[in-house]
DNA sequence: CTGTTAGCGCGTTCAT
DNA sequence: ATGAACGCGCTAACAG
């Protein structure tokens, strides 16, 4: 027989302590007969493999129930198959879609998410992050584009591919995927402006993104010699109850606008919930604009109008763009631009 | 000086190739002037390490920026500080209410969710579980106790802690945190049958639980003496449309309810814009009974029955028997039923 | 196409 | 209270 060594063969080291299940790549590489690293190449990259230790290779992890530990791979490739997600929250749809549609396809690519969830909050944001980034993602995605100082530091000092998205900026820390909020706050305007409206008025969160869609609006229509926009911002999460109060405080702050824009379509909704407990007719009586998440608000208040934003799209982007950048590790700052991201859905005109 | 030994000094090892950042426990070690095992005692175990010597690791860490790799970490101490949750969508507040309460009570234990999302198909669950427990999560979450043959037999010879919740059966996997569908089901008749309705209808998706509900509720009212229940049954997911052409259905097929009882709010959202639309008022002309998520519905529609489930109280409980659990390994089968975990919320009398 | 060697970064023994 | 050795399970190189 060839050549063995013995030198430390004796004590037969296996077996010493296995409550459950401790199987591993040695395992299965003795039942099939093969080294462990054959096994390994089965699994990861069969093509490097003859189709006979293939087949063995498989029959053994099937018969030995075999799950390949990832932490050990990872740790050895120092690639973790993960990605980190984080958003504000997910019970708006408009998130959860775009979270769903992320996850799936990062999924197809083998590629598991972890999310979190940040509340709308800088700090919590830095927080998840710090311990998110002891998983070593291979990639990171945040909603909006301001952080923390020490987000950002952290970001980029990781080297790990970060996309952001839902907003705009000059200054990306790496990948954007986005769109202007205040172009959005300036078409919404725009579009009413045109219509004939006149006396405008806003409820919305006091996020960013809300603010600045806001913003957007009020210069636009200062632009057109509006200038008087009467708000109503409370801090978020954004319910019906903001919504109902927002319309309340609008008019017994003595506002009687023609039409109200909301941040959200929770908001719009709450908008509108308020208005019908008024007896006002939608849109005769008062016109209401959402943005989001129209999933339910759509199909329930034809009367309601709306910014549509695409969740599954910018979610199946998102994870394009970063599939792509896993490959192709050498590009940076791949920029791209979704404007056409959202969708103006009109049913204001009576 | 101290005596400091040099045996490996000439060939400084470091700084091969550091791209971005590499930074590991020796790196922390080298600046705090200690060894790397006592920087890993002063950020696991703090109380194992003199004050004097916590300080310096705390200030070498902030110093290089220094964060732990948890996939060696892992790897070394056999625990992943993650847990696996399935939920079968994030898409109704009632799961992301319940996903959130317990991702943020874990979060403070120092453990971190992976979610998977199933889509209400056990197939989909399968796979997802497969990739998962490569990870080798600490524990996993599952929604319903109804899993492929796989799907349990992987789950039990894993040996790690699994929770079952959202439902109830009499023989679950590990830990069971639910309540019974049936109970709800037969709640919900009694309720009802008490306020004097007769002719009662349904709409529901096929989903398991839902026909539990069904099935609790036909049970109990045959036992009343009422036999004929009008039944629309779809393929999930649930929707609005689902809703709307629910009611359709059940009209053009000759029903004449007094109540229809919904298998979620969403497809009651969908029968409330149904019965508006063919100027039916409610509850006077139609009375209707959600379940599940009343975050929104219940504010906008006073004239909606509901079950109510308290997602987060629900997701707060699991999190608390997950962590007891994660302590005493010894004891199994921690059993537990939250009958109490839904309200049935009435306003279905006009 | 397959096996050998040498770590990945850390925590668990044991010592001191 | 601190350190030295060893191994967790796997994969990157290089061999053959």
């Amino acid at each position: 027989m060839p050549r063995r060594s013995i030198e430390k063969a004796p004590e037969a080291p296996l077996d010493k302590t296995r409550p459950t299940s401790g199987l591993t790549l040695i395992d299965v590489a003795k039942v099939a007969g093969v080294s462990p690293i054959t096994v390994s190449r089965a699994l990861n990259r069969p093509e490097l493999v003859s189709d006979l230790t293939l087949e063995k290779v498989r029959r053994a992890v099937a018969l030995v129930g075999y799950i390949p530990n990832m932490q050990a791979g990872g740790l050895a490739s120092k690639q973790s198959k993960l990605v980190a997600v984080f958003v504000p929250t997910i019970a708006h749809s408009i998130f959860s879609d775009m979270v769903q549609a992320l996850m799936d396809q990062l999924g197809e690519a083998g590629y598991q998410s972890i999310l979190g969830v940040t509340g709308y909050s800088l700090e919590k944001e830095e927080s998840l992050l710090g311990a998110i980034l002891g998983r070593r993602p291979d990639g990171i995605v945040l909603m909006g584009t301001e952080h923390s100082a020490l987000t950002r530091q952290r970001l980029v000092s990781s080297g790990i591919p970060v996309v952001e998205t839902w907003d705009f900026c000059e200054d990306p820390i790496d990948i954007l995927v986005g769109f202007s909020h205040e172009a959005v706050g300036k078409a919404v305007a725009g579009h009413l402006h045109d219509k004939g409206y006149r006396r405008f008025s806003v409820v919305s969160a006091s996020d960013a993104r809300g603010i600045k869609r806001c913003k957007g609006l009020v210069s636009e229509l200062s632009e057109r010699g509006i200038t008087e926009v009467p708000q109503v911002i409370f801090t978020p999460p954004a319910t019906l109850k903001e919504g109902r109060a927002g319309l309340s405080q609008l008019f017994s702050a003595g506002s009687n606008p023609e039409v109200v824009v909301c941040s959200s379509d929770t908001v719009a909704q709450g908008v509108l919930a308020e208005a019908a407990s008024r007896g006002l007719r939608v849109p005769e009586d008062l016109a209401v604009m959402g943005f989001g998440d129209m999933g339910s608000a759509a199909q329930l208040y034809p009367a309601l109008s709306s910014v549509r934003l695409d969740g599954e799209r910018v979610g199946g982007l998102i994870a394009k763009v970063l599939l792509e950048r896993f490959r192709n590790q050498g590009d940076q700052q791949t920029q791209v631009r979704i404007d056409t991201g959202f969708t103006l859905i009109d049913r204001v005109s009576a």
